[in-house]
DNA sequence: CTGTTAGCGCATTCAA
DNA sequence: TTGAATGCGCTAACAG
């Protein structure tokens, strides 16, 4: 940046206002500074910036997994908000794991995020701690809670659950059942669905998979359920690459869907729409949660609102000829 | 730092040395240490360790896209890898856009990562003159190249669109079709292709769907290569997504795969062996190929070798069902 | 094994 | 509109 400086013949205080503030230098000095930046090739290192500031310009996220999922699209809307707004987003994974979220929090502290996205509002009591001591604005997303740390933008996945059985029940299946991973989020979605069933006080019938929404797991323990309960009409999936799964298991085993067994997805993903026939889902804005999410938190840093705030994204029942 | 430094009765010099190189502390004050870390609540600032010593133990990568794609398992294996080495990872995408990786790149610059991971191997002018000067180690991933920037960690994708088509020759298939996106590396995928064809005088067919792997394109365009060419009686796609959607479209006609047509996908994502039938692909190990690209990058770093390399992580024929 | 000195590259605060 | 002094929190290089 001397160098710079030195080229423009100003001081180097100029060309750090020229960079952050232009209108506050001369047009005449600045056009000199911005050659001079030109001819250098400098880049403004931001690592100092942000030591010297306070304000790193980064957000911190923490997802489940970055490998090719449901949450990627969240990313996707937070980081297209954030860069149009000089923000660059820094992404950790948690392995679905709090205490490896909670480990996660910690150096992802350390790099001093002016804002953290959170997945999910389950954390643990140190990983609490630690976030209202760093003292930044901090959005959880896809859930709602009654204790947020600070802003949530996401939705009820419990209501989620109650409104995609409540949907089928209407559709007059009578033996549902509920195919889902095990992580916190689907075991909410999980407690939906027998809460709809026990309104009719009809039982419950659910089956988990182990690991994240693979689809290989979903065939196996469609099979799993249907032996179990071979009466079942209708299966509520937290995912339609569950759905998806289970259907093509389906197709394997020669059943008719829905003549055999209807299904239902969650998510709206692209294969819901492509696959034959197409699926009834839960559509949950995803992009749209992160744009939001990134929104809040950015209102929250600088300073336009003054408290933290719930937005509900909602969701809403696709229906398609699969249910 | 100073506080933790007051509390266990030493300097800061050895609070940070207890920190980064524990041997160096007498078992004693290091245990001071640590406990005074945990009363004060000490989350170290890795802002002011990477001005201080230049030298931020962040990696940057730049991706196609950040939403649910083909890439995020490459970055889950770099992310993987660096986390255990004490790295942390900063993605970025450039949507698919060389403009957009070129400023992508001057921002990730910006924070003076220690090393960065490209997608591709084609840069805009401004983009490798950039990189040589900020004079840090990168790798190019998904791609070989004859003018690497540094190193390289890729494949073929001209080999592998040659070698799939090839199998399809085998296979019997007299009028293949080709279905791809219109990225640069899809393209390098159809020049196989039409290689393989060249070579037994036989004509291409190329059908090119518009914006990403979605796979509600698939459908569409699948159905538009038929009916210009009715003849084709199997389609080789740059993706199992295309496949996929072009096995559903087959479905929604009632044409039997692979009787009325073959289908032949790339990737080897979970839905390949799922669908009915499975889809006959092309492995490409992309988790490994992140991993892999993260660990030259560190070889790199910290200099247990002191030139670019380039590792062909090769590819693989998975022959099944759908052709 | 531990402490001292100096400075990383920039932004804040003031004064000119 | 511009510049000078000062410090952000930490570490490199040395000395003890």
């Amino acid at each position: 940046m001397v160098d710079v400086a030195r080229l423009a013949g100003v001081s180097s205080m100029t060309v750090s206002r020229a960079l952050r503030e232009p209108d506050r230098v001369s047009p005449d000095t600045r056009r000199r500074i911005e050659r001079a930046i030109g001819r250098v090739g400098y880049v403004p290192d931001l690592v100092a910036s942000g030591l010297a500031s306070q304000r790193t310009k980064v957000i911190a996220m923490i997802i489940p997994t970055l490998a090719n999922s449901i949450f990627n699209d969240t990313v996707q809307g937070a980081s297209d908000f954030l860069r149009t707004h000089g923000y660059q987003l820094l992404v950790g994974d948690s392995g679905y794991s709090e205490e490896e979220e909670e480990h996660l929090t910690m150096t992802l502290l350390g790099r001093r995020p002016d804002g953290l996205i959170l997945t999910g509002t389950d954390h643990r009591p140190r990983a609490r701690r630690l976030l209202s001591e760093a003292a930044i604005p901090v959005v959880e997303t896809w859930e709602l809670s009654n204790q947020p740390l600070d802003s949530v933008v996401g939705f009820s996945n419990r209501g989620a659950g109650q409104a995609m059985t409540r949907y089928l029940i209407e559709r007059g299946y009578e033996h549902i059942g509920f195919l889902g991973t095990a992580d916190r989020r689907a075991v909410r979605r999980c407690n939906g669905y027998e809460a709809a069933l026990k309104e009719k006080g009809r039982p419950a019938r659910v089956q988990l998979t182990e690991g994240p929404n693979w689809m290989q797991g979903a065939g196996l323990n469609f099979g799993k359920l249907m032996e179990k309960h071979p009466e079942t009409d209708a299966v509520f999936c937290t995912s339609d690459i569950l759905a998806a799964g289970a259907l093509f298991e389906c197709q394997r085993r020669g059943w008719a869907v829905p003549g055999r067994v209807a299904l239902a997805g969650l998510g709206d993903f692209d294969i819901a729409t492509e696959v034959v026939p197409p699926l009834t889902t839960l559509r949950i804005p995803r992009y749209e949660m992160g744009r939001r999410a990134a929104e809040v938190l950015l209102d929250r840093i600088e300073e336009r609102v003054d408290s933290g705030i719930t937005v509900d994204v909602g969701f809403e029942v696709i229906a398609r000829a699969s249910a």
